[in-house]
DNA sequence: AAACGTAGTCTAGTTTTCTTGACTTTTCAG
DNA sequence: CTGAAAAGTCAAGAAAACTAGACTACGTTT
């Protein structure tokens, strides 16, 4: 499934509300069609179609989400809530401040001097600040 | 703009080239019309109105992105070469590794001893290859 | 056997999206 | 001033997406 596919799966909200389901659980045809609340079953067949590869049927005849349409639903919660370009920022930060914190630990395990960890801190500050300052003057993020 | 109304934006490959075109460079637009090989006007204008405020006149009349339509089309690149799921790992792989490097040269800069490095080295190895395999374990990859 | 629930398919019609082509308006060179 | 190119607008038709509801098939319950 190439991406143009992908984002028409997504581009209809009775789709996304699938997805957000089967993420739940896996579920059989009416029981999504009673969740969904819709009484047509044409209807919940088209949808499933068009979600293509972002579903599948498992062993006991349920639907659950591909590696595929699991990717996509995350892409839609983390563009819903931040925006397209926030993302790769928040995630960025998340992840230095993480590691950070994980190597801080390991260092004042084998007992290094306190200096060591403001170091450590001091630089997050510099690369939380210095990252947010190149995005703000590139203006990437709306105002 | 919504992220509903994104991905709708986003989901017609005559779309997905206008951006593509636009961050080559703005455009005017007879010559939109004439480097996508479109006979009609009103398709064009069609299409450009679809795209909302992913796209705005600059100053000389020309179209461009906005910060929004930039994003949006990082998107679909980066959906198209990795995939959902790939993305988020790619991301934080890279962020982890660039902090622990930049990490390792400020602690090597006040003359800390070589165990400091090996541990942020062993650290990174573990880091990498945990979230690789929770990822493998969990088959958010596809095959 | 009759009724019920699950899991759909199929068709026909409605709505929305997309495209075409004719038309307008502005700008700018000759 | 005139003609041509740029930059659109608009209405109408074609195409695609969407929906409703009837229908099938199969296994379970009564």
């Amino acid at each position: 499934m190439g991406s143009d596919e992908t984002f028409e799966a997504i581009a209809h909200p009775l789709r996304i509300k699938i997805l957000k389901l089967l993420a739940g659980k896996p579920m059989g045809f009416s029981e999504l069609k009673r969740k969904l609340g819709i009484k047509s079953s044409g209807k919940l067949d088209f949808h499933l179609k068009k979600l293509g590869s972002l579903i599948a049927l498992n062993g006991e005849g349920k639907y659950t989400l591909t590696s595929e349409g699991y990717a996509a639903l995350q892409a839609v919660i983390t563009v819903k809530r931040y925006g397209w370009q926030r993302r790769a920022f928040v995630i960025n930060v998340v992840a230095y401040v993480v590691a950070v914190a994980f190597t801080s630990s390991k260092i004042l395990c084998v007992g290094a001097k306190p200096i060591y960890l403001a170091i450590l801190v001091l630089a997050t500050s510099w690369f939380a600040f210095y990252s947010y300052w190149s995005i703000v003057r590139r203006k990437v993020f709306k105002v």
